[in-house]
DNA sequence: CCAAAAGTGTTAGGAGTACACCCATGA
DNA sequence: TCATGGGTGTACTCCTAACACTTTTGG
C-alpha cells in the first residue's frame, strides 16, 4: 500500500500504486571493430536471472521531462552524455517485468565509438554486437525484440536522412562512410555510385583537411553540413 | 496524498502520486465531404479554457494492456470500435496539463466515413476539418500540434504502405483511391500514372463488380490484396 | 444523343546501375 | 618500387512523367 509520503520511500512503493509505471530505456548504437554494436548493463541481480544483460534504462520520475530523465539515466547507467537519439516506440505489455506494470518508452541513440569509449563506465556497460544479441538469449525481458525493431529503424532511417553523421566523428572520409552504410545495410555498395549519390545530394562539405592516419595515399575529410535531421533520398 | 484503497478513488488521486500519470489520446482521421477530417470530444468543463476541443482519450490503467486500454478509451469517448491504428509518439512534456504530470502515448487512426459515421456519438464526439485544426485555436493542450505531426506521418506511409485501405470501403474505385490521395496529398495526381503504379505493385485486386452508384460509366471495384501492413514505394 | 466519368499507350528524359583503371602516399 | 587504399567517367537500362482520345452508361 501506498505510504504517507512516496516521494520518499521512490523505488520502494511505486511498484504497489494503482496506475503503471513509466520507464525509459535505450538501445545505444556504435560501431565498434567493424561491427553493429549497442551497449548493455548488467540486470539487478535477483530480479531476473543472472548472468542476463539489459538495455539501459530507469523510471521516470514525476515532474521530469522525457528529456531530463534520458539524460539522467543515461549519465547513471552508462557514464554518457550528450547524446543523439530518437524516439522508437512505447511498448506497456503488462508481463514485461516481474516486478509490476511497467510501461516503457523505449530510445535509438547513436554515438561514435571514440567518444563512446571515452566516456562510457565499462564496469557497470558492456559493448555487445548485434549479431550476438539477436542469436543467442542474451537479452533480458523482450529487450532482444526491442533491439530487432530498433536496427530496422535505423537501416530505415539512414535510408533517407543525415543521421549517419552521429555515429561517426565530425570529420571523416568518404570510405569510413561507405564502411559504416555496408556494416549496417549488411553489403557492399559500388564505390563510384556510392560516392555520386552522397555527394549529389548536397549534404556534405568538403574540408581542406586530410586524412593522416593511413600508410596510403591520404584521403580528404568531408564534414556533414547540416546539423538538423534532413530528409533526402540516399539508397 | 494517496488513501489507503487507490483503486477506489482512481481519478481523484492519481494526479497526488509521485510517478506521472500515462493517459492515451488518439487522432483519428477519416476523409468527410472530400475533406481530411479528424474526430475531436469537448473538453471537460473548469478544467481548460471551455468550447475548446481535444483529441478523444483517457488514463492508462494498471494491469492494462495498451490496446485494450485504446479499444476501452475509443469506445467511451466516441462509441467506436475496431479500427485501424498506429502507435505515434510518446509525449511527456509536464506543463501540458495543469491538473499535473502526465505522459500521454498518442496513436493516430484511420477509418472510412461511412463506418465512422454508424457508429460515432455525435452527443460527443465531432467531426473537424484538418484545415480549421491548423488554422484556428479550437485545440486544447498541445492538441493541434499533434494532429499536425500524425498528418504527415500519414502522408509518409500513404506514400510506402498500404495504410490506404483503411481509410476506405472494401471495394472502391480507382478514381476515389486516386481522391483520397489527392486530399491528403493536397495535389492532383496523373490518371494514367496513378493506376499504372498503384496496379504495378500487386496490391490491388481487381472485383468482378461493378460500382453502380453513379450515372457514368460503371466503375470497376477493387480491393487491396493483403490486409496486413506491406511496404512498397507508391508515388 | 449528350454529359460525365472510366479506361487505356507511347515517348522522352532522368536516375540508377554496372564496370576498370590511374594516383598518391609511406614503408 | 611496391603495396594499399583514394579517386574518377561512361554507357546502358529502367523508371518516371507528360500527355489526349475513345468507351460506357444514365438521363
Amino acid at each position: 500500500m501506498p505510504t504517507e509520503n512516496p516521494q520518499k520511500e521512490f523505488t520502494k512503493n511505486i511498484w504497489e500504486l494503482s496506475i503503471p509505471v513509466l520507464a525509459l530505456d535505450v538501445v545505444i548504437f556504435t560501431i565498434y571493430k567493424g561491427e553493429l554494436c549497442i551497449v548493455t548493463i548488467n540486470t539487478t541481480p535477483g530480479v531476473t536471472n543472472d548472468h542476463l544483460m539489459r538495455l539501459p534504462g530507469g523510471i521516470l520520475r514525476s515532474g521530469e521531462w522525457l528529456d531530463v530523465a534520458f539524460d539522467r539515466i543515461l549519465l547513471t547507467k552508462t557514464g554518457l552524455s550528450n547524446i543523439y537519439k530518437e524516439q522508437l516506440i512505447t511498448i506497456g505489455t503488462p508481463e514485461r517485468d516481474s516486478r509490476g506494470h511497467v510501461v516503457s518508452i523505449v530510445y535509438y541513440a547513436l554515438v561514435d565509438s571514440q567518444i563512446l569509449l571515452a566516456s562510457l563506465d565499462l564496469t557497470r556497460a558492456h559493448l555487445v554486437s548485434i549479431g550476438d544479441v539477436l542469436s543467442s538469449d542474451i537479452m533480458a525481458y523482450d529487450h532482444a525484440d526491442i533491439v530487432k525493431y530498433a536496427r530496422q529503424r535505423l537501416e530505415w532511417k539512414m535510408e533517407y536522412t543525415n543521421i549517419s553523421q552521429n555515429i561517426l566523428p565530425a570529420r571523416f572520409t568518404l570510405s569510413r562512410l561507405q564502411e559504416v552504410y555496408e556494416i549496417i545495410f549488411g553489403h557492399a555498395f559500388d564505390k563510384r555510385n556510392f560516392r555520386k549519390k552522397f555527394l549529389s545530394t548536397g549534404m556534405l562539405h568538403e574540408t581542406d583537411e586530410l586524412d593522416r592516419e593511413s600508410s596510403n595515399r591520404p584521403a580528404k575529410l568531408y564534414e556533414f553540413s547540416d546539423k538538423e535531421l534532413k530528409i533526402t533520398q540516399l539508397l
